[in-house]
DNA sequence: AATGAATGAGGATTCATTCAT
DNA sequence: TATGAATGAATCCTCATTCAT
């Protein structure tokens, strides 16, 4: 159909189990393979139904990427804003924001992937203007924190808080595409490393 | 290793500059908008010529992907073992290498964002199989360097090495993602930048 | 692909004889089986080629009655112009004007069908808003005609011109549906026998 | 004739007002936006129920239009019945008729357009074998009255009577496309101007 | 009477690719 | 080198219909 006036637009009641899981089949094969990549009938099949059974749940596919992301999203701007409110001090908060990017990794595998791979795509349309604007909220609540602690004193005065975060974030979320929850290293550890890294450098102290 | 296929794989005479222009237009549309979703008729209208026309220069879509990516891996290759073999001690290794990593971004900006977002879909095709091959070597180079200074006592002796590769690999590569030509920062600032945080970290040494 | 913002909207070269085939082509079965009932299949069988391939030459079944239907529409307009133009008097006026529609009957046979059956369908979409235009500026110039006719005392006083409009336009458009150009009336014979009754009525005149 | 038929070929229990309710949805959908553009689930949303649930009224949406249709076709025949059969003469027999088919405005205004609209389309479906042959009746009975005025004198003679009829019956039927239950003229004070028109032409008598 | 999940067939459209000219 | 017409397979989506609950 047309580029026409549609009608009921309905968002197929949201609150169901069945939703729940093909929403869950859908994001694993998006991160898998990529959005394009995947096709409507690969995401039927790995759920055992037919391709336009899906349509009883979804409008289209756009429709089933913007709930995962949307859920994702808004958990972590959650998780942020709890983690700057409570943080005790600059560096805390900036470690503790960290630490619950890395522990992102456990609860939202697929959604995170898709952030990363999908985004600048979906951007072009309409209904993902949201995507550019969370980011920019990311950035800020991370680039406050950097400045508070360089303020304090606590992180180098000679650092460009831009390229610092983009550095953070750049390792933080890619970490998506490697790790491995059966691998021998936990988030947790992993984000334990990273820190020790980011604050005090791979340079040996002695040095 | 890869490197004594070389890069003959081409089907048509490679040697013509019609084919690099058309090639360099393909890899910019690939880098920004991806390959799947660039289609052989946004690559022959951006030419000026019609899509069918592309056929008497290249075998395939798939084809011209691999071109770019093989040269672009192969100049890495080069760099890489140069920047190795000239090193004067595993520190400066490192650092040159950061420093040839961002300096990518002015060589192959469109490149680099298609082996960084295409890998994972196209290494499923045999075609592709190098780019696993080319990922590891690029993994071993530094990993070797990074021993070398650990046992050197530069670096830390309680780094994981594989992790540390991880989040440097990430942090270079995925800066052509935000990488603005005529932003305020060149890629050697950019690097400099990150040399410092990743030697030392972000916090204050007076702290 | 989504409601998005799409490029090249490029109306594939309007000067083709191939297409012109296929335009005459489709037009025949919109007009007899409608164009919803009209698949695209149903035209590329019809033209001995697969369905994708119509889309070499249009952009959708859209654009096809699109151009079917302002090709007609222009000749109408153009062909209203001269009658009132070149008109002696207001009754030649009408009666020409009634004379040339029939005589469309044999020019464009099937887009008076879909102009008659698919207007209030098609209008919904924005992309035919010149519909309702035009049939207000055919309104317009039979009214006008009708007007001065009163005026001049040819036509009766009592008349509601927009019901006589509405009458006329009525007889003479859905004429198309049962008009057979093979059958014993010609156009023009069918014109003067409804030019007779609509002058003078069905009542006998010695009545 | 298909009156000896009648209209039992209803499935389920026909006497319920949930299903006159239904059907009269139905018929103003498929009046307003045609029979193949209404959908099950536009009739259901504007019922107000589920797609699947009007099946446990009709067998499918074809024994909707069916029984829309069959209604009004029976009501129409038999006020031409009545209308033939209680005419003092010829001339009032055609203008009752017409008085009675504007009349047929206000009772049938859906069924009216959807027969006028679909007829040509569900004809192709042995279940609607039914339209052709009423039409044919209602043919017939317009002609035979025509005919008779013309024997006794109080029609023209050089009328063609099957033109003379299509045109008062396209006239007559089409006027359900700009018919407005609210616009300033009656179905009653149509059917008047159209019979004098009709009868004595637009030209002023004293021409 | 109605729900909610699913079917299965079909429909418009896209697109990499081919090939005669 | 390029055109223009066409292929053929796949893609997303629609929709009438079914059926267990």
């Amino acid at each position: 159909m047309v580029s026409s006036k549609r009608l009921s637009a309905r968002t197929r009641e949201s609150g169901s189990e069945r939703r729940a899981e093909l929403l869950a089949i859908a994001a694993e094969l998006f991160a898998t393979r990529g959005f394009l990549a995947t096709t409507v009938r690969d995401i039927a099949d790995a759920a055992g139904i037919l391709s336009g059974s899906l349509y009883h749940h979804f409008d289209s596919k756009e429709s089933m990427v913007d709930e995962i992301l949307r859920e994702f999203l808004d958990d972590q701007r959650r998780t942020n804003e709890r983690v700057v409110r409570e943080a005790a001090d600059p560096r805390s908060a900036i470690t503790e924001l960290i630490r619950q990017a890395f522990g992102a990794l456990l609860r939202h595998p697929a959604a995170i992937a898709i952030f990363q791979n999908e985004s600048k795509h979906l951007a072009q349309f309409d209904r993902f203007d949201y995507l550019p604007t969370v980011a920019d909220e990311f950035e800020d609540t991370w680039i406050e924190a950097l400045h508070a602690g360089q303020q304090a004193g606590v992180f180098r005065e000679d650092l460009d808080l831009k390229l610092t975060y983009r550095f953070i974030r750049d390792t933080v979320w890619t970490a998506v595409h490697w790790y491995d929850p059966q691998g021998k290293h936990s988030p947790q550890a992993i984000a334990e490393q990273y820190i020790t890294i980011l604050c005090n450098g791979i340079v040996s102290p002695e040095e």
